[in-house]
DNA sequence: TAGATTGTTAATCGATTAACAATC
DNA sequence: TAGATTGTTAATCGATTAACAATC
């Protein structure tokens, strides 16, 4: 990996789909892959994905392509993944409860340690073998089980207060479902998965063309 | 409207953020904005705010700044929010119950008519006002009830075959929430909701710098 | 009128695509 | 060796930023 080189984000969130694609290959007990077969299979241009992977290093063997499993061993390794991040999910309505069953994060390496509610009549209830805890013990839990990821499925109204007792509590990052742009101090990574957005670039793209 | 110009994806998906923003502004009684208030708050530059709408028209008063109703009802139509699209929610698991019982998508004008699933457990039961159907009634329902966007949320080895279904159906757009990448005839556009890949990508941000 | 703010053109920046030398 | 495929440099394309004239 190259240190002081900045890395494009479009590089950086095509990663998981490679990531994604040679667990598959290697489950259908491929080895080897070239550019061409791996990009193929995501609708990327072999030049697009050997320009990615040349951000971090060489991976492939020229002539031959890239050992399936090595090369996904490597971009797990720049994704991060073999870090373990401890999550908790904060707003256990319709969203959080489905978050916080989502099986493909597991899959990936993540560990969901602690759920959170404001509604007495879901706090003590449990998802997923993780009982649901008291919103106001938040900043308290995040410090005692070195929570490095906190998912905000709160209505907007409250995701700003949410976003601000996490970065107190030390969080690293935010995965945010809110439908609001939240102010965080630097060093705090927050990652915005605005579901109307997607589905209004839907709307646009049906209505036209 | 320009009709030839094509117009970049990044311009289009930012337009929600917009339309979103305008509706809080109008909430709080606000009647006119600048380019610079609607912009801070998102943290986007005026000028990035002002091309993009440039690309669609001419909506501002020079000297004075844009009446925030107006503004909000042209994104509205530019995004086709206005259409009222008919959507349908195949596989009704965690998260295809979550996105079943999504309020803000009412918000924004879309209309939830149809819920799918296979399970005979999970048929018959209703969501949201909505009853669950057998999945092997997909394509009949969808022409009946004038389904125009399909919210895939099966596991990812079925997505292909629904996909295929709605196509065949005369869906006009697909939202994927499954992790695998599809393919369908030309002239269907489909938004890709991969949600391992913001969890990657948040990974990757924490784990460097 | 003076001040403010838009809409648009020009300049810069960054990402993708194409070409090809290196080499397995 | 010949064929295949990577890694990298150069060329193109597209998006963002800066500047400013138009005008409310």
């Amino acid at each position: 990996m190259k240190g002081q080189v900045s890395i494009s984000n479009a590089t950086i969130d095509r990663l998981p789909l490679y990531f994604r694609t040679l667990r598959a290959i290697h489950d259908e007990g491929i080895d080897i892959v070239s550019s061409d077969e791996l990009g193929g299979r995501l609708g990327i241009t072999p030049e697009q994905l050997r320009k990615d992977l040349a951000a971090f290093g060489q991976f492939g063997k020229k002539g031959v392509g890239y050992y399936v499993n090595e090369l996904k061993r490597n971009i797990g390794e720049i994704l991060g993944l073999d870090h373990h991040w401890n999550m908790a999910v904060i707003g256990i309505g319709h969203l959080g409860s489905a978050l916080a069953n989502y099986q493909n994060f597991v899959a990936l390496g993540f560990r969901l340690v602690a759920l959170f509610d404001r509604d007495p009549h879901v706090i003590g209830t449990t998802i997923n073998h993780v009982k649901v805890e008291d919103a106001k013990d938040l900043g308290r839990i995040v410090r005692e089980r070195d929570i490095h990821i906190g998912i905000i499925a709160v209505p907007a109204a409250f995701a700003q207060e949410v976003a601000d007792c996490l970065a107190e509590s030390g969080i690293l990052g935010i995965w945010n479902f809110a439908p609001v742009k939240m102010s965080v101090p630097d060093g705090i990574y927050i990652v915005n998965e605005d579901l109307s957005v997607g589905l209004s670039s839907l709307s646009y793209h049906i209505t036209h063309g």
